[in-house]
Order: structure tokens, then sequence, then C-alpha cells
DNA sequence: CTTCTCTTTTCCATCATGTGGAATTATATC
DNA sequence: GATATAATTCCACATGATGGAAAAGAGAAG
């Protein structure tokens, strides 16, 4: 039960999300760490003190992730990074709760319209994802979230929408968790906190450049009738693009295609009576 | 007579990859059958028995992927369902081996210029996987693949033009392995063998409605100097809009631009040390 | 409301399973 | 070629994952 750890200055005062299995853990860790590495990939022994393990250990579960095409590696510098059959999981899970479906034709119908990016956006515990994406014709790719793009709650406008819509009591645990996130975006609680009030009032945030100089955002929240609001769509416009003739115009737009997703979704959860029969 | 305890066939039915790792194998058959149901979702006895795992090993399971946000959980309908957090570790995932960025201005300008939507593919083991897309103004939703998208090497004109590219040994070795799956997309182990010789000799896929019907494509392996090949880009056209007068300008653009790709990863960080060391 | 059935969750004794140190082999650096 | 560093294999051990049993919930039917 001890861990007599010679070099190791920490046990683990990080704590991340620590469950019943151990094994998991250090496996979310590993990928984790994995998808903070560059282009370059990660080597086994600088995963290893990362991670605060031991090579060997490393090693075994490298080599199961490989297996699975979790980790992908190089053989020629033998480095380690994401395996590509992530992807096609993750295809699903967004494929999974027919939200992308559900939404893509509209953010064809508004990228094309505007001319602009526009992001489906949902909510991933104390974060915001990205999980579809349409390009404008103008492209300012540096500034903005590609699919798989990761936000704290109350980053980004559709972040912050997302946020705005939750009941109160989570609204302040989602705060005070991410607050030591919000100052590496150059922002606070309070700031975050004020935000939502507006957002709350309009159904919409409109962000002039408050974010990133020069990009604007419309983001509204998807509200479907029963469940809880967990997804939002944005329209990211470079601001001198943004004129106040178009903004109501486009706010209008996006009004109308969340309404209309909305209903789609208000159909009620699909009851499925096990009908399965195959095997007895 | 309702609970198969009778029989308890076999501990392992081995029919995926088993490693040296049981919770992660298992896990793995998890998080994959998750995917593969429907909307609304998979409750734990389902998931249980489909596994052949106790419903106490599955509820720790999902309890602790949900934990870390592998797993989302409809609280109403008590489903569970691949969590939205993979969505952005397959981002990261995309991005890692910077193919993606790299060649996102492409695909947009491919796209641009066709009016049609375009694709980038990508091997994943035995399988090829979409990376990244851009859609035209012709959408053809249904027919073609999303971000995350997977087909086994061998189907479809992008995977094959992948396939076409690796040493004859492993293609062999995929051709043999993917056998069976190729039966459920309507050909055969000889008629896949057949098609690469004319890729490999053109340097191009263009199939002509072949894989589905009314749908054409045309698909160019990248093929980076020192390394494997494992991309291919790939453009969906309705048959009727791909002119041969168009054809041949289509093949060029796509040509230059997978030129351009290739030339920018002709600087690999890592020398490749020639010691040949391989099975005999 | 009561009863019955099916599903999910908790508990716990058991031992299979994953663990890290040490030894070995491969690879990079000088 | 010599040295240093990283990757891999081996192994005895006890930690951590396992499944059965039983409790707690959730519906459905009477």
């Amino acid at each position: 039960m001890d861990h007599p750890e010679t070099l190791t200055p920490e046990p683990q005062p990080d704590a991340t999300a620590t469950s019943s299995i151990q094994v998991l853990d250090r496996v979310v860790r590993l990928l984790e760490r994995l998808g903070e590495a560059g282009d370059g990939g990660e080597q086994l022994s600088r995963l290893a003190t990362g991670l605060g393990l031991s090579a060997s250990t490393v090693h075994r579960l490298l080599a199961a992730l490989e297996q699975h095409g979790w980790v992908d590696r190089e053989e020629a510098t033998r480095r380690h990074r994401l395996g590509t059959r992530l992807i096609a999981l993750a295809g699903r899970a967004a494929d999974g709760s027919g939200l992308r479906r559900l939404c893509r034709p509209a953010l064809l119908r508004i990228a094309a319209e505007t001319q602009e990016t526009t992001f489906l956006i949902v909510r991933s515990g104390l974060n915001a994802v990205v999980v579809d994406r349409q390009e404008g014709s103008y492209v300012i790719e540096s500034l903005t979230q590609g699919t798989g793009g990761l936000l704290p709650l109350g980053i980004g406008s559709g972040s912050l929408a997302i946020l705005a819509c939750q009941p109160a009591a989570e609204v302040e645990a989602i705060l005070a968790a991410n607050a030591p996130r919000y100052r590496e975006y150059g922002t606070t609680v309070e700031a975050v906190r004020g935000s939502l009030g507006g957002i709350r009032e309009q159904g919409y945030m409109l962000a002039n450049g408050s974010l990133i100089q020069g990009l604007s955002v419309i983001a509204m929240p998807i509200r479907p009738p029963g469940r809880d609001v967990t997804a939002a769509i944005a329209i990211n416009f470079i601001t001198t693009r943004l004129e106040p003739a178009n903004r109501q115009a486009w706010l209008t737009l996006l009004k109308q295609e969340v309404q209309s997703i909305e209903a789609g979704m208000s159909l009620p959860p699909r009851r499925t009576r096990h009908s399965r029969n195959g095997e007895t």
C-alpha cells in the first residue's frame, strides 16, 4: 500500500478524476498526455516520467493500446501518438446522439448563407467540444477551433451560450471548477458570470471581438423542449464583416434554424421495447 | 430460462484482438459496442450479456468510463452512449500527425473549385478512416462517410488508393484479413486485388459508380518521400456531374495539390537510420 | 396500493491480473 | 568502438479487478 518511490517527488497531487479502475485512469492520463504532445509524438521514457509510472508499465500500456489502434507508433522515430482508431470511435460518438446528423443541414445552410464558418458545440463535462464545423468562404483557420476542439465551459461564445442555460447551482459548480483555467484565457469567474445574464435574456450570445481580437461571434443555445441544454450553434465573423445591417438578419436566420432543430428533437426519446430475440 | 447461464460457452470468444491487459480489452470492446448502438444508447444489462460479462463488471467499467467523459449517460432513460470527451481526444488524434492541418487548405481549395465534397482519408490498421471532410455545394450526405467514417481497406476509392500503395506482402495480409468483410460490401478479394494494379500505374483511383450506384470518385494517394503511404484525398461526384471534359482538369488539380502536400511533408524531423533487422 | 419481474447498484471474499524493479537488448551519441 | 540512454523482457508479489449474491430501484400488471 505504500509507494516507496525514490525519485518521484509527488505521488499524484494532480489527481485527475480517479475512478475505481486503476488501469483505466492511467490509460486516460496516458492518452491525454499523448494528445498534448506535438506533431513529433512522444517517447516512452518521457511519458513514464511525466506520469510517474515505471517504464515497464507504460510500455505495457502502450503496447496494449497500440494493438487496438488507439496509439500509433512511428517505427522510425519510436515515438507514440494518438491512434487513428480513436477518430473512428469519436465519429460514432458524434453521431451517437443523433445531434450532429440533425444539425448538419442547418450548419450547411447557415454557412452557405453567411459565408462564414459555423460550429456545432456540445457540452462535455466541464468543457465544450466542437462536434461539427462548416467552413464558409472566409477562412479564419488559425483563430478558431477545429472539430474536436476543447474549451472550458465559459470560454468562447458557444461555450458561454451553453453555460448560460445550465441550472444555477450547476453554473456555480462549473465556474468554481473552471476558475483556475479562466486565468489562462485572460478572464475571471466574475467576468464569465457577468456575461451569462445577458445571454439568458436575449437568448443568444454576441461577442464583438471580446474573446479574440477582431473575431466576432454569434452563438445560440439549442434548447430541446424536455431535456437539458447541452449544445449551441456559433457563427464566427471577422469583426469587420459583421455589419449592424446584417446582424439582425443573421440572428433571425440562426433563430429560425435553431428552432427547427429543436422541433426535430421534440419527438420523445424513442422507446425501444426489447424485442431482441436473437439467442436463447 | 431467462438467464443464459446454462451454457457459458467460452470465457474468451477471442474474436477481437486480445492484448496483455484484460480490462483494456474489455473496455475497448465495450466502447465499440456502444458505438454500434443506435441513437437511443444502450442499457447495461444488454451490454453485459452482449459482451459475456457480469453486470457488476460492466457497471464498474461504465462508471469509470463515465467519470472520464468517455461514456455519457442519459439519466432519463438510463442508457449509455459514447462520451463527448472522445470527440476531443479524436480531435487531437487527427491533429496529432499534423496531416489534417497540412491538408486542410488543399481540401478547401479542391472543394471550392470542384464544388464537390472532398475527403482526407487515413489508414487505421485494417481500415481507412475519414479524418477530414470539406463540403462542396452539392451535398450527397447519405451516400458518403462523415468524419470518423470507417471502412475496411479496399472498400471505397480513397481506401483503395491507400491500399494500392502498401508493400505487396502487406497488401496480401490485409486482403486476407479483410476478406470476410468484403462480402458485406458485395465484393471479393479478387475484385479488390484487381483494382490495385491500375491505381499503381495511374497514380490515382477513378470510380465511376462502381462502388455506389451514381457516385463517382477520384482518389489520389499521398506519397510522402521517405515514409509509408497512409493517406489519400478523395473527391466525390454525382456521376452525372463528372463530365469527361472536367475530369482531366480535376485530376490535374488534385495532382497539384497532392504534390504540394507531399512537398510540405518532405522535411521530416528525424533521419531514418537504415538498420534492416526485420523478420527472417 | 400491492405484488411481481427485471434492471441497476453495492458488497465482499477470492485470486487472477497488472505491477515495478532488475536484467537484457536495442538504439542513439560521442 | 565506447558510452549513455532508451526500449523491452522477465518475474515474484500483492494490489486491484473479478463475479456471485444480495440489496435497492424502477416499472408493469393486477
